[in-house]
DNA sequence: CTTGACCCTCACATTAGTGTCAGGGTTTAC
DNA sequence: GTAAACCCTGACACTAATGTGAGGGTCAAG
């Protein structure tokens, strides 16, 4: 199938699909008049990625894990494991960030909202 | 002061000082040769833009509030809670994100840790 | 044989703060 | 008067996936 229709069955837009090429996660067949010629197959290939990137994978990682994980069950891959491990220390990093700023707000903002129920006043 | 020494007092770097004038948050005087020529109290001016970034503010943020908050107590500027609530529901809304990430996550990572512990095997 | 829908490549824009380099003045101390 | 240390502007790089547009072939239906 042509790029077009496979944009269409997977609701990934054509330029994705040509950056998914270009990093190495798609590696269609050319007609000859240099069009994209993509098999069934590529459909699962797209959802493949699409989840990947939903958990935060990049398109480098991916492409490291891509090609077994297609064709085997996630645990016969040996490489997706410490991918996995060392993304949930990334989030976890993440969160640990986000909550101590969160900490920070929330403290500032009832501060101000203790300060202004004591003295009603405000400005530009 | 010169921006090398406000550089030093403050330790942020020149060309972060320079990126914050450009972005409106310091506005140093200039001297007969060019160079920017800063009083003491950007020294605070800039201590203060740091903690704002700190707390995930953008620059542009930032600027709607800093004339305000160096002059005042925070609850006087009328601009900072609403900036501060929105910041907040950005940063629940980024720490949910990350949050059904990781769960995700951490099933997949549990799953295989099960199947291997089943049967063993793994390959590349 | 032309129109419209499809495809191609190349490349810039987006976010946001910071690093870094080029090319070039200024000042200070010797 | 020169070297070292300081300052200036302008601009590209970085991260990462995607949008968008220019400029230009291809194909299918009429």
């Amino acid at each position: 199938m042509n790029i077009g229709e496979l944009a269409e069955r997977t609701g990934v837009s054509i330029r994705s699909l040509r950056y998914y090429e270009q990093k190495g996660l798609l590696t269609p067949l050319r007609k000859e008049n240099g069009y994209r010629e993509y098999t069934p197959f590529a459909v699962e290939q797209v959802q493949a990625i699409q989840l990947y990137l939903n958990l935060g994978l990049s398109t480098d990682e991916i492409s490291g894990i891509l090609q077994c994980v297609l064709q085997n069950k996630e645990a016969f891959c040996k490489d997706v494991l410490p991918i996995y491990q060392q993304k949930l220390q990334e989030i976890d990093k993440q969160i640990q960030v986000l909550t101590s700023i969160r900490a920070n707000l929330t403290e500032r903002i009832d501060s101000i909202l203790l300060e202004r129920s004591l003295s009603g006043q405000e400005e530009g």
